[in-house]
RNA sequence: GCCGCGUUGGUCAAUCGGUUAAGACGCCUCCCUUUCACGGAGGAAUGAGGGGUUCGACUCCCCUACGCGGUACCA
């Protein structure tokens, strides 16, 4: 019987969820879904000195937001919890293993405090080799249960003096490993220091931990950052010591997000220096109180962001763009993922935006516009008001009309707010230098035209105009820039007659008598 | 320093030994539109460098350069 899909992402507490843990999370949801599989949220909160409260609700918040919601997890439970790794360590869970790896001769206890590892990579330290590591060498000259004698280990465990537990790594050996992006990659251990598995204070490390729990997990394939691809080898050593390298999942190592401009890993504060999000969702860090600006604050659409997270870094080699979620599970696949970083091209996100508002009907997302229009202030006429209250049906017919020029969900404000609270503000210039006695009267007359019209449709409303600027002997588009800056405010939004029509007889009337009176 | 992973236009990228080296974003020009957009047509712009292998390399191999990651009782 084949091994049932099993993916997790696995985060650790520390704060926003940025782009890159998104899109890690979303090449396991992809995979998970697209070979029917499970997707499973674990916590990996070992460190204690970084724990922040708030952001592991913040995790699932974002995960939410994005529409990839774990079917496991600390919060939705499922048949192998907990999900917390410090509700497993409490549990004895990582120590057992631990301990059984030293009975077995890979693993030793480390006596070092952590003063005395900094002496010795200060000793140590030369210019061939400025980070000198606790490795098959330099642990002959440290305190651990494999060069102290054997009763003076004893006696300082039996002192009760802290200790970690080290793997123990034999020099001279390579280790080799299918990645699934990356081919065959190959290790010797000669570069691998004996890392800690479990520290003083009871807590395995990420490395003890993450083999453990992919375990007891069932874990069959995990995908995380490319920046794990040094520590493989402690990993795969782990699962041939502890539960047979043929159980080990598959592992793929992603390739990094990649600051737009300079280099390295797009970080939290690229985000504040470049003027664009990084982070899901926003996030206030709670000790210092400062917020970054997320992508749903900024004004994306879920399915937006998703669609443009999938493409930094993946395709499915026919030029298509544009997806929804179930065509990503429909069409993804790993041997399409890019081995090199990606640089994020915010313009580009822009697009993808762009893209989602045009070809999603406004009813899916004028919920989401609402609240950027609730800080209108209070109205003056009664065609206002209702104007400034306006009903779902008109609301979603004025963002449907006005959507293609929005990138960002607040354009909506710039965009459709002339049609809900009357412009303060008139680009009077363009109208001036042509403006005459003679196209007064014309608007005079227009008014007394509107309100005796009978139909207030566009298209008799622009009928009923041309009709009468022809009478007059003006040329209409001389007529119509005047028309809707009256209306507008300025020299955008789409056809005026269509504004008209929306706006209604009584407010566009007031708006063209308006603007007469301050010409 | 050492170890590992990368390298096609400014950016995202297709190509899996033979193409005029796609497409998209951005930029520019024009058309549509009596506004702004949308849409349409077109343009500028790419295989890091050097060796091989081959009838033939962007594609395979080696070297160099460059970039990134790692080198913690952080993940």
């Amino acid at each position: 019987m084949p091994r049932k899909v099993r993916l997790r992402f696995a985060p650790s507490p520390t704060g926003g969820l940025h782009l890159g843990g998104v899109r890690t999370v979303l090449y396991n949801y992809l995979y998970a879904r697209r070979h029917a599989g499970d997707f499973i949220l674990r916590i990996e909160d070992t460190d204690q000195s970084r724990y922040v409260p708030g952001a592991e609700q913040y995790i699932f918040d974002s995960l939410a937001w994005c529409g990839l919601e774990p079917d496991e997890g600390p919060h939705v439970g499922g048949a192998y919890g907990p999900y917390r790794q410090s509700e497993r360590k409490a549990l004895g869970i990582y120590e057992k293993y631990a301990r059984q790896l030293v009975d077995q001769g890979y693993a030793y206890y480390a006596f070092d405090t952590t003063e005395e590892l900094e002496a010795m990579r200060e000793k140590y330290k030369t210019a061939e080799n400025p980070s000198p590591t606790y490795n098959f060498d330099l642990r002959r000259k440290m305190r651990n249960s494999l060069h102290l004698p054997a009763d003076e280990t004893q006696r300082l465990l039996a002192a009760g003096t802290p200790y970690t537990i080290r793997i123990r790594m034999e020099p001279n050996q390579e280790i080799r490993f299918t990645d699934m992006i990356r081919g065959e990659v190959v290790f010797s251990t000669d570069g691998v220091d004996d890392k800690v598995l479990l520290k003083a204070d009871g807590m395995p490390t990420y490395h003890l931990a993450v083999v453990v729990d992919d375990h007891l997990m069932d874990i069959s394939h995990a995908f995380r950052g490319e920046e794990w691809l040094p520590s493989a080898p402690v990993h795969i050593l782990l699962w041939t010591h502890l539960f047979g390298i043929e159980k080990m999942p598959q592992w793929a190592h992603l390739p990094l997000i990649l600051k737009p401009d300079g280099h390295g890993k797009l970080s939290k504060r690229d985000g504040d220096r470049l003027g664009f999000p990084v982070f899901a969702m926003n996030w206030t860090d709670p000790k210092t109180g400062e917020t970054a600006t997320g992508f749903r604050e900024t004004g994306f659409l879920p399915q937006a962001f998703v669609n443009l997270l999938a493409m930094l870094g993946w395709n499915d080699g026919t030029g298509q763009e544009l997806f929804t979620l179930e065509e990503l599970i429909e069409s993804f696949s790993m041997d399409r993922v890019h081995k090199g970083g990606a640089k994020f091209d915010y313009e580009k996100a822009k697009w993808f935006n762009h893209e989602w508002i045009k070809w999603l009907p406004a009813s899916a997302f004028s919920e989401l516009v609402r609240p950027y229009f609730h800080e209108n202030p209070a109205t003056e006429t009664l065609a206002e008001a209702a104007l400034a209250e306006p009903d779902e049906e008109q609301f979603e017919k004025v963002l449907d009309l006005v959507k293609e020029r929005c990138h960002l969900l607040p354009d909506f404000v710039l965009q459709a707010g002339y049609f809900f609270k009357a412009p303060t503000t008139f680009d009077l210039d363009s109208i001036r230098p042509k403006w005459s006695e003679e196209k007064k009267v014309f608007f005079v007359g227009l008014i007394r035209q509107m309100e005796s019209e009978t139909t207030w449709e566009a298209a008799a409303l622009e009928a009923q105009f041309k009709e009468m600027s022809a009478a007059k002997g003006i040329k209409p588009g001389d007529l119509l820039a005047p028309l809707r800056i009256m209306l507008v405010g300025a020299k955008f939004g789409p056809g005026v007659f269509d504004i008209a029509s929306i706006l209604g007889r009584e407010e566009t009337i007031r708006r063209i008598r308006h603007v007469l009176s301050i010409l």
